[in-house]
DNA sequence: GGTAAGATGACCT
DNA sequence: GGTCATCTTACCG
């Protein structure tokens, strides 16, 4: 499989967030760190179309926490769960949108499996990156990574990936929230 | 200052 | 497939 090394630009992200949602899967996230590099193939999403969605964390307006999801697009949104996990995010919204947010929820390890493997604890592979808290713990991201820029070459970033079609994508309710349960924004790669 | 709920994961069966 | 540990955030006084 070839990657590209360049990362998506910003005008990517800069649609709705739910459609960047379904464009991420197949893509390449790339994590730099120090001289090595961790490279997985992004397989889950979710959508969080902001004021307009419950179950967003922007939904109620602009906090500390949420500041992230307000700003520029293709920059990354962080958040600490349930006490001991950390999200990632990626900032993603069209001009008639006040944020929005992608959850990545799932990977398939590329580069760097080994390593991924000791951050995580040498859980077995299945479990390995099937998680949104997972997939942080096994890239070595928390809230440092914060608001960061992804759409340049950093400790973060992310660049084409595998061509996808469209009957591979799968479409549920998101995962562990209790509103807006009618909106089908979780989006599944199979055959991955 | 107190409280309730939560975009989860590990472990067990 | 079910249970539970764990603590930040936001909201209400």
């Amino acid at each position: 499989m070839e990657i590209q090394s360049l990362p998506l630009p910003s005008s990517f992200y800069q649609r709705n967030t739910v459609i960047v949602a379904q464009d991420l899967l197949g893509k390449c996230i790339v994590r730099q760190w120090n001289s090595t590099v961790l490279t997985g193939i992004i397989t889950e999403t979710e959508a969080y179309t902001g004021d307009d969605d419950p179950a967003c964390h922007a939904y109620r307006g602009i906090t500390p926490r949420t500041t992230p999801m307000f700003g520029p697009v293709g920059h990354t949104y962080m958040y600490f769960i349930y006490g001991n996990h950390y999200c990632l995010n990626l900032v993603a919204r069209d001009d008639n949108q006040k944020a929005g947010a992608v959850l990545i929820r799932s990977i398939t390890p590329l580069i760097g499996k080994e390593l991924m493997q000791t951050l995580r604890g040498n859980v077995k592979d299945k479990h390995l990156t099937d998680g949104p808290g997972k997939l942080c713990q096994a890239l070595g991201l928390s809230r440092e990574h914060n608001n960061s820029n992804a759409t340049t070459i950093g400790s973060l970033y992310i660049t084409e990936g595998i061509t996808v079609h469209k009957n591979d994508i799968i479409q549920t309710p998101r995962i562990g929230i209790s509103k807006a349960q009618d909106r089908l924004w979780r989006f599944v790669l199979h055959n991955q």
